[in-house]
DNA sequence: CACATTACGTGACCTAGATCACATAATGCA
DNA sequence: TGCATTATGTGATCTAGGTCACGTAATGTG
């Protein structure tokens, strides 16, 4: 399935949008490819545009003073990643997105979605929908840190995404889970 | 100022009505009052609405199997809550939202929302811009929770509402900030 | 193919914060 | 005003997880 057909079906599940609407909305979008390791957003930038996943995984990331790594999200396909504390304030990007393997996006500027937002009311429909679940999910997680040890987190993030196992390095899925790699490999060896 | 007033100056930054329109929007809102202690939503029921706070100091917050106690969100004038997860899956409630001291709320319907979104493009621009900044919001706290230690943690919330160690008991800033009472109470005492 | 880099496992030790136990305000309310 | 809650302080002890140190795969790249 092509990019477009993969954005046509994700929209369609909040808004639904004539064939010229869609085509019109579509052509904002720019194709992107980018190689594993290379970096979209990148700290002490200006934040231009968000990413919508076809293909490949990205990770979107905080590094601390002490280079220390926390994942804010593994962006896998028809997800949507950016800096929006960024973007939406209009500052620099705290975080950085970059590409854990190969991966399609289709990009598209900020300006550009609020332009379409406020052209076609469908379409900031769907953006509400997005940004809610997202908010929804986003409490969540944070409860699942307060609530739950690395154990339960780590079972409740593998059994939500199961392709993370083999897709990603372990030391990630431990920024993830905001734990040390050393206690995620004794954790699932069970050395205790 | 009255209710009125307070949510038309908020909506009026984010969203420009006609007098018209804001009266048309008003309408549906619902002013309750509720005594300290009462509580908004329950877990288990349905969700049917979520919460402007006009005056007074609500939380919303999730209690585990062995009682221990989450807080996700205090609302204070201006904030809106309500326990969104379940609202917008229109599944059963899984937190409480209940009054820390008394508290004057608009109270609107969920589905009087959605009717209004779509009525009003404006208002449907408004409730995205609402989501995104609880969004960043909440993005911004979970990578708190993760990057920094309590005290950092403590500090960042009465520097960001100084007016809670006043308004609310040192538990309940514990259990904001995800620790035990006993932890909090040696921190700002530094018995250590 | 060789060498560098990255990923991963595991022991030893240390620390923040939990838990339990108790004491003492402070507050509400009959 | 007096009693029952609720809020708070503080010691003693325990534990999950961090940090450091080292080793061995695995993977990539000239």
């Amino acid at each position: 399935m092509e990019a477009k057909e993969i954005l046509r079906k994700h929209i369609a599940q909040t808004a639904s949008l004539t064939d010229e609407q869609f085509d019109y909305f579509f052509s904002h979008f720019k194709p992107q490819s980018y190689k594993k390791g290379e970096t979209l957003i990148r700290p002490g930038r200006a934040v231009e545009c968000e990413y919508f996943v076809i293909s490949g995984c990205l990770k979107a990331f905080f590094v601390n003073d002490e280079i220390k790594t926390y994942i804010l999200q593994f962006a896998m396909p028809t997800w949507w990643t950016s800096d929006y504390g960024a973007m939406y304030n209009h500052t620099n990007a705290t975080i950085t997105v970059d590409c854990i393997t190969n991966a399609e996006v289709l990009c598209l500027a900020s300006h550009d979605r609020e332009k379409l937002c406020s052209e076609l009311h469908q379409l900031e429909h769907f953006f509400r929908w997005r940004t809610n679940r997202g908010y929804v999910a986003s409490q969540k997680r944070l409860l699942s840190f307060m609530n739950n040890d690395t154990k339960a987190r780590y079972e409740e993030l593998l059994s939500l995404y199961p392709q993370l196992y083999n897709l990603v390095p372990k030391h990630l899925i431990a920024a993830y889970l905001g734990v040390s790699r050393e206690t995620l490999s004794r954790l699932y060896n069970n050395h205790r």
